[in-house]
RNA sequence: GGGCGGUUAGCUCAGUUGGCUAGAGCAUUUGGUUUACACCCAAAGGGUCGGGGGUUCGAGUCCCUCACCGCCCA
C-alpha cells in the first residue's frame, strides 16, 4: 500500500465494476421493502456545477444507506430539456459559427439542430454524476423529451383541458425580449435598481388646467388609456368623467374613479396603462378601458406611438418621450429612486408586463390536496420551516401560463381547423390533418418537469415498477425550485395518481463562495467539479461538502475546504495500512466469535462501547437527514477515539510476545476497522470500497455495497453500572496521559525522551485500575516508568504536577522548576476552582434549585460539587508542600 | 410593506425538549524524523454567545425589543 492514498485510480477502477455488477439497478422485489429516489434532472446541455455535487451526494448517501438498510432501492436518473435555455444556447452556438439561425431554419431544421447538439452534449453532465460515484439506475435514465414522457405531457394538458383547468385566453403576462416568450410568474427575477420618477402633467380637455401624474415609465403613455383617481379623493371628485388630452398623440382619455389610486402617493392622479401593467389592467377590467399593446415582440415601440417613437427601443423611447414632454413644458420634476424591476433570467434584460394571448392553467383546485398532504404531515419538508413558505404560495395561487413560443420542446396538442377556427385538443392529431393546423407554441418546461416522479416509472401505462416504487420516499432539491417544481410535482402527483410523490423533502443548502457571494459563471467563482475532483478525489469533495453543509444555512465555499475530506481519507487509509503491516485479517472480524467480555481489556471495551454509540446516532441523523452531524460524528470517532487513543494505545498489545493478546488485539481492530468502513461507505463509497478489498474483509466478488450497515453489536453489553465504571476509567486514563503530556511540554522535555511519571490515585479503585495500565502510560507517554500508588509521592512540594480526575501525575524533575512559578500556577487554579465551588454550593443551597431541577442534574451538581473540593484539597495540600 | 433565516474563538461553523467549567475544524504559537500517516503527532493561547430588557432556581438556548446582514414574496 502507498504511503498516502490516491484516489484516482481506485475511482476509475470502481465505478464501472458496480454498474457492471449491476449493483445501481432496482428491481420489482416483493420480499424487500422499496425505496426510491428521482434525481431533479439537471438540464440536458449543462454541465455539473458545485450544487449538483451537494445534491447529488446526498442523494446518494440516502440511496447507499437504505440498500445496505436492506431495502430495495432504486434511484431514477434523467435530464430535463431545458426549452428556453436549450434553445438560446443552441441559437447562440449557430450565430457565433456563422451559421444559419433559427428563423432561417424555420421549425423542423432547427429543432433537428438542436437534438443534433443534445446527442453531442447532452450526456456530459450524466458522465460527470459517475465521476461523484452517484449509485443512479443507469438502466432507466429518462429525458423529458421521450416517447413516453411527451405522450404522458400530452395525456396530463389533454386532462386539465377537458376538466376546463387549462384554457387560453387574453391575459397579463411576462415577456422576455429577448427569448421572445412569455414566461411564468415564477421566472421573473426582482431586483432592486436605479431608477427615476418622471412626474408630468396631462392637460384637462377642456382647457381649466393639469393633472399630474408619475411613473417609472413614461414610454408607457402611448397604451395609457384613462387616468385614475380616488373615487373620495375631493382634489379630484369634480373631474371625473372628464377626459385629459394625452400628450404626444390625438387622443382623449377619460378620468375614471378607482380605489387603485392612493391619494396619499404621488398627486393621487395615476395614469392607466391596461397593456403593459398588471394592477392597471384590472383597473382596465372594471371600467371597460381599451387595452392597448404598443411594443413589438422585441419591445420595441411599435406603431400605436406614432411615427417618432415607432421601432424604437422601449429605453430610447423613454429619453425621446421624457425630452418631448420638457419641450412641451409638461415635464414637472424628475426623482431618483430605488424600486424593483422584474428580469428575466435568461436574457437578464427586464421583462416587459403585457397583455397577451397564452395558454394558462388555473391551479386552484389542483393546490387544495397538494396543501392538504403537507398540512397533515404525509409529506415533510427539511428543514420544517420551508412549510411556511409553501402554504403561502399554494393559497395565493396565480394560475400558470404554460406557453412558450419556442420551438424547443413539447408542441401544445391543439390543433385549430383552417376554415372554422374549432378547435382540437388532443393527445393525437386530427383527421384530415391538411385542414388543420397545430398551435405553434410549446409548452414550459416545468409542464413536464412536474410529472417527473411518475412520468420516470412509465405512466400513463400501469407497470409493476411504478405500483412497486411510487411513490417515491425521499425528495433532495434546492430550495429556490421550491414552487417551480417541489409545489408542482406534490399537484401533480396528486391529480394524476391520487398520491403524493413523496413523503420527505430535503432542501439542500446553497452554496457560496467564501465571501458568501453566490456561484456564477460570470463572477468566475465557480469551480468545475471535476477539477476539484481530479484534484483531491471524489470521496474527499463528498465528505468536504457534506462536513461543512449545516442544515438550512448557506455553505460558504472554498476548494481549500476539500481537505478536510482529502485529509480524512488518507487518515482512514494509513489507519488500515498500519493494520495491514501486522499480518492478514483475523478470521472473526464479523462477529468476534471466542471473545467473551471479560476477555477484552479495558481499551477493547471502550473502543467498542463508542463505537456502538457511533452507530446508534449516526443511524439515527440520517433518519432525520443530520447528515452534517453524521460526518462530524464519523470524522470525530474515527479521528480522534480510533486512531489518535484505541489504535495508540493498542500498540503495546500487537507488539507484545503474548499471542493470544496479539490476536485478540488484531481481532478488535478488524472488527472495529470494517465497521468503520461500512459506516464511511454511504459518504465515501470508493475508499471504503477499496480498503475491504485490499484488507481481505470481503472477497473480490463481493461489494461493500451490499453489505448490511453496522447496527448496535449485541454481542456485548456494556450498558451495565459495573462496564459504565470502567469506561470512565479508561476517559479518566486518557485524561491523566493528557496531563502527563502536558507537563512534558511545559518544561520542555523532548518528546523522544524516555522519562518516568509518579502517579498518586485518589483511590483504591483508581489505583488497582491505573496500575494496570502502566504499559499503556508508558507508550502513551513514551515513559521509561510509571509508578502508581496511592502513597504520597516523596518528591511533592519539589515537582511539577497536574492535578487530573484520577489523581495527581507528576513528573519527577527536582530541582529544576522554579518554585514560584509553581505555586503561581497552583493558586490560579485554586482560585479556579473555589469560584465553580462558590457557584456550585450557591446553586445547592437554593432549595428552589433543589426542588425543582431535575433529580439527576441535582445528583450531577453534587457529585461534581464534590470532585472539585477534592481538588480543590489536593491543590491546597501541594501549595502548602511547595511553600514548605 | 409582509414572511423567513442569520449574528457564538482571527476565519468557517456545531451546540437536541433551557441543566456539568460553551465545542470542532482551519489559522496562530511551541516542540517533534516515537516501528500507519508531515494529507502527520504532541502541547498551548484565543469567546462578556450582536445590543438592551424580561421569564426562570438556572438562558447561547424561551419571550419582547433594537441594530446589522442575507433570502423569498408583494
Amino acid at each position: 500500500m502507498p504511503k498516502a492514498y490516491e484516489p484516482q485510480a481506485v475511482e476509475k477502477k470502481w465505478y464501472p465494476e458496480w454498474e457492471n455488477r449491476g449493483l445501481f439497478h432496482g428491481e420489482v422485489n416483493k420480499d424487500k421493502q422499496p425505496y426510491s429516489i428521482v434525481i431533479p434532472p439537471p438540464n440536458v446541455t449543462g454541465i455539473l456545477h458545485l450544487g449538483h455535487v451537494l445534491n447529488n451526494t446526498l442523494q446518494d448517501i440516502l440511496i447507499r444507506w437504505h440498500k445496505m438498510l436492506g431495502h430495495e432501492v432504486c434511484w431514477f436518473p434523467g435530464t430535463d430539456h431545458a426549452g428556453i435555455a436549450t434553445e438560446s444556447k443552441v441559437e447562440k452556438t449557430l450565430r457565433e459559427n456563422n451559421q444559419p439561425g433559427r428563423d432561417d431554419l424555420g421549425r423542423e431544421a432547427f429543432i433537428e439542430k438542436v437534438w443534433d447538439w443534445k446527442e453531442q452534449y447532452g450526456g456530459t453532465i450524466i458522465k460527470q454524476l459517475r465521476k461523484l460515484g452517484t449509485a443512479c439506475d443507469w438502466e432507466r435514465e429518462r429525458f423529458t423529451m421521450d416517447e413516453g414522457l411527451s405522450h404522458a405531457v400530452r395525456k396530463v394538458f389533454v386532462d386539465l383541458y377537458n376538466k376546463g383547468y387549462i384554457y387560453r385566453g387574453q391575459r397579463m403576462i411576462n415577456w422576455c425580449p429577448i427569448a421572445r416568450t412569455a414566461l411564468s410568474d415564477e421566472e421573473v427575477i426582482y431586483k432592486d435598481v436605479n431608477g427615476k420618477f418622471y412626474h408630468y402633467k396631462y392637460p384637462l380637455s377642456d382647457g381649466s388646467g393639469y393633472l399630474e401624474v408619475a411613473t417609472t415609465r413614461p414610454e408607457t403613455m402611448f397604451g395609457d388609456t384613462a387616468v385614475a383617481v380616488h373615487p373620495d379623493d375631493e382634489r379630484y371628485k369634480h373631474l371625473i368623467g372628464q377626459t385629459v388630452d394625452l400628450p404626444l398623440t390625438h387622443r382623449q382619455i377619460p378620468i375614471v374613479a378607482d380605489e387603485h389610486a392612493d391619494p396619499e402617493k404621488g398627486t393621487g392622479v395615476v395614469k392607466i396603462t391596461p397593456g403593459h401593467d398588471p394592477n392597471d389592467f384590472l383597473v382596465g377590467q372594471r371600467h371597460d378601458l381599451e387595452v392597448l399593446c404598443v411594443m413589438n415582440e422585441n419591445a420595441t415601440m411599435n406603431e400605436l406611438c406614432g411615427a417618432k417613437f415607432a421601432n424604437l427601443d422601449r429605453f430610447d423611447a423613454r429619453k425621446k418621450v421624457v425630452e418631448a414632454l420638457e419641450e412641451l413644458h409638461l415635464m414637472v420634476k424628475i426623482e431618483d429612486i430605488q424600486h424593483a424591476v422584474g428580469y428575466s433570467e435568461r436574457g437578464d434584460v427586464p421583462i416587459e408586463t403585457m397583455v397577451s394571448a397564452q395558454w394558462f392553467c388555473n391551479m386552484k383546485e389542483l393546490a387544495k390536496p397538494a396543501l392538504e398532504a403537507v398540512k397533515n404531515g404525509d409529506i415533510k419538508f427539511h428543514p420544517e420551516r420551508w412549510d411556511k413558505t409553501y402554504f403561502h404560495w399554494m393559497e395565493n395561487i396565480q394560475d400558470w401560463c404554460i406557453s412558450r413560443q419556442i420551438w424547443w420542446g413539447h408542441r401544445i396538442p391543439a390543433w385549430y381547423h383552417n376554415e372554422t377556427n374549432e378547435i382540437h385538443v388532443d393527445i393525437d392529431a386530427p383527421e384530415n390533418l391538411e385542414d388543420w393546423r397545430q398551435e405553434e407554441d410549446v409548452l414550459d418546461t416545468w409542464f413536464s418537469s412536474w410529472l417527473w416522479p411518475f412520468s420516470v416509472m412509465g405512466w400513463p401505462e400501469d407497470n409493476e415498477t411504478m405500483d412497486y416504487f411510487y411513490p417515491t420516499a425521499d425528495l433532495v432539491t434546492g430550495p429556490d425550485i421550491i414552487f417551480f417544481w417541489v409545489a408542482r410535482m406534490i399537484m401533480a402527483g396528486c391529480e394524476f395518481k391520487g398520491k403524493i410523490p413523496f413523503k420527505n423533502v430535503y432542501f439542500t443548502s446553497i452554496i457560496r463562495d467564501e465571501q458568501g457571494r453566490k456561484l456564477s459563471k460570470s463572477l468566475g467563482n465557480s469551480p468545475d467539479p471535476l477539477d476539484v475532483i481530479e484534484q483531491y478525489g471524489a470521496d474527499a469533495v463528498r465528505f468536504s461538502i457534506i462536513y461543512i453543509a449545516p442544515v438550512g444555512t448557506d455553505i460558504r465555499y472554498s476548494n481549500e475546504k476539500c481537505e478536510i475530506g482529502r485529509n480524512f481519507a488518507n487518515k482512514l487509509w494509513n489507519a488500515c495500512r498500519f493494520r495491514q503491516m501486522h499480518g492478514p485479517v483475523t478470521s472473526n472480524f464479523r462477529d468476534l466469535d471466542g471473545i467473551n467480555v471479560e476477555d477484552l481489556t479495558a481499551d477493547q471495551k471502550w473502543i467498542l462501547a463508542l463505537l456502538d454509540d457511533t452507530v446508534e446516532n449516526i443511524n439515527q441523523s440520517l433518519t432525520d437527514f443530520k447528515f452534517h452531524t453524521a460526518a462530524h460524528e464519523l470524522y470525530e470517532m474515527v479521528w480522534n477515539s480510533f486512531c489518535d487513543w484505541f489504535i495508540e494505545a493498542s500498540k503495546v498489545d500487537l507488539f507484545s510476545d503474548d499471542i493470544k493478546q496479539k490476536n485478540q488485539a488484531l481481532s478488535v481492530l478488524d472488527f472495529v476497522l470494517f465497521r468503520i468502513l461500512k459506516l464511511l461507505h454511504v459518504f465515501m463509497p470508493f475508499i471504503t470500497e477499496e480498503l475491504a478489498h485490499q484488507m481481505g474483509f470481503l472477497a473480490e466478488d463481493e461489494s461493500i455495497m451490499t453489505e448490511n450497515y453496522p447496527q448496535k453489536f449485541s454481542k456485548f453489553d456494556f450498558t451495565t453500572k459495573v462496564e459504565q465504571q470502567q469506561l470512565a476509567l479508561v476517559n479518566a486514563k486518557f485524561l491523566m496521559v493528557k496531563d502527563g503530556r502536558n507537563l512534558r511540554a511545559t518544561y520542555n522535555i523532548a518528546p523522544a525522551q524516555k522519562i518516568n511519571y509518579f502517579i498518586k490515585a485518589i483511590d483504591e479503585v483508581n489505583t488497582e485500575f491505573l496500575a494496570t495500565q502502566v504499559p499503556s502510560f508508558c507508550k502513551l507517554l513514551n515513559a521509561a516508568d510509571v509508578k502508581v500508588s496511592t502513597e504520597d509521592y516523596s518528591g511533592a512540594g519539589n515537582t511539577p504536577s497536574i492535578i487530573s480526575d484520577a489523581g495527581t501525575i507528576y513528573l519527577p524533575l527536582e530541582g529544576l522548576i522554579d518554585i514560584d512559578e509553581e505555586i503561581a500556577k497552583l493558586e490560579k487554579q485554586q482560585k479556579q476552582l473555589e469560584g465553580w465551588i462558590k457557584g456550585s454550593q450557591a446553586k445547592l443551597s437554593n432549595e428552589k434549585f433543589v426542588n425543582n431541577a431535575p433529580e439527576k442534574v441535582v445528583a450531577e451538581a453534587r457529585v461534581h460539587l464534590a470532585e472539585m473540593e477534592e481538588k480543590l484539597d489536593r491543590t491546597l495540600e501541594m501549595i502548602e508542600s511547595f511553600k514548605s
